[in-house]
DNA sequence: CATAGTGATGACACGTCATGTCGTCAACGA
DNA sequence: TCGTTGACGACATGACGTGTCATCACTATG
């Protein structure tokens, strides 16, 4: 047996998290939190860098991850090809059947300043980390940039629209139409074939 | 004659970033800094919002003037378009000139996390500012929070590539050719016309 | 000239965040 | 058995950020 129950980080942020849903993040303290994990405040700062980083912690391999697909993707795919599979392979299993708490995480995060800031850096480690992926795959410099920057607004806009979405749609689904979307805006096609465009596409992934 | 010395908010600018290159960011207190602009801490806080908000006030206008420019645009133009002619008429103009304090301003920024935090915020405030602007052009809601991101990775991409170029080249030819090579990259071009070398690899993968 | 209002600043107090340091105690291995 | 490791508690400290009130030049109005 242990001298402490085992699990801090766990119980920490499944104590910040409701407290956030409660009284608003601000309004919470790390003493509250940490009274209601049966711990100090100290033991909190040793788990978590800072107040913001509770809420962010579970996402840390992301990155990695990224970086390893995008380089080990099968050479002759399209740069965008590479994006869409590889969001739908990491992003989209760590999505379906979570939307009602990531919902109700997306709602603390989008109620404060602090949060909002720190959800752009973790989606800012998310595009470095495809940097270094597509550089591997042999992109240059610039090319390797804008196309970790298009995968990083490609799972961020797909995320909100999964989201405000009532249907059981799969991510992944919601990943190939906001890629189709963006290839349109860039070649000029918004809102003429779109729709048509969309639907098959995402049969066809399906 | 005023009872204080008239610019505070400048002195106070000043006084930090001189301090923030001698000492590094976050060893420079508060009231170290309205020390040396004769001021006291209080004082500080009624200008900026937070010790970091001293470094990006200067671009509290920009959003707004994004909105007006992107929803005024000549209708008949492409999104891409748009993005262009917006950036290099808004951004450029606020760059060129200014290579040698942005470059320290740079550094500042990219050598701590709360500043970077700080400052993609920033970004995306001008691209929510974004997607107003193309909303109002008749884009439907998709296309235009894409194409406001899409506007928001140029202008960032170009300003770091036009930082680390030492030549005159004018901002907006940087603005120009980042936008040319991320519709490469979209259109799967990337390095058609850089490298050669991702194209050979593409056809003989396809 | 007198008076009241406005607005920027100084002065002070306070709560929270974040970190450094040291002590305690269980678990583990030689 | 004994030393090491590792998680945590306890305490102290400094900086951040905010609320509140007083001060005093400037300005408008009569």
């Amino acid at each position: 047996m242990s001298r402490w129950e085992p699990g801090a980080a766990e119980r920490l942020r499944a104590a910040a998290l409701d407290l956030f849903v409660e009284h608003g993040f601000a309004a919470v303290t790390v003493p509250q939190i940490t009274a209601r994990a049966g711990l100090t405040t100290r033991t909190f700062f040793r788990h978590f860098a800072d107040k913001r980083e509770v809420l962010f912690a579970h996402e840390a391999a992301l990155p990695g991850l990224m970086t390893r697909f995008f380089a080990d993707a099968p050479p002759g795919l399209t740069p965008m090809e590479v994006i869409v599979e590889g969001l739908c392979t990491l992003v989209a299993p760590r999505f379906d059947g979570l939307k009602d708490s990531l919902r109700v995480r997306r709602q603390v995060v989008l109620s404060d300043e602090g949060l909002r800031e720190r959800d752009l850096r973790k989606r800012a480690l998310i595009a470095e980390a495809g940097v270094a992926g597509f550089r591997d795959r042999g992109l240059d410099e610039l090319s390797a940039t804008l196309a970790a920057q298009l995968a990083a607004t490609i799972i961020d806009t797909a995320a909100h629209r999964w989201l405000d979405d009532d249907t059981d749609r799969p991510m992944a689904d919601v990943i190939r139409e906001t890629a189709a979307a963006l290839t349109g805006v860039v070649t000029d096609q918004a809102g003429t074939a779109l729709t048509g465009v969309v639907t098959d596409q995402a049969k066809a992934g399906a």
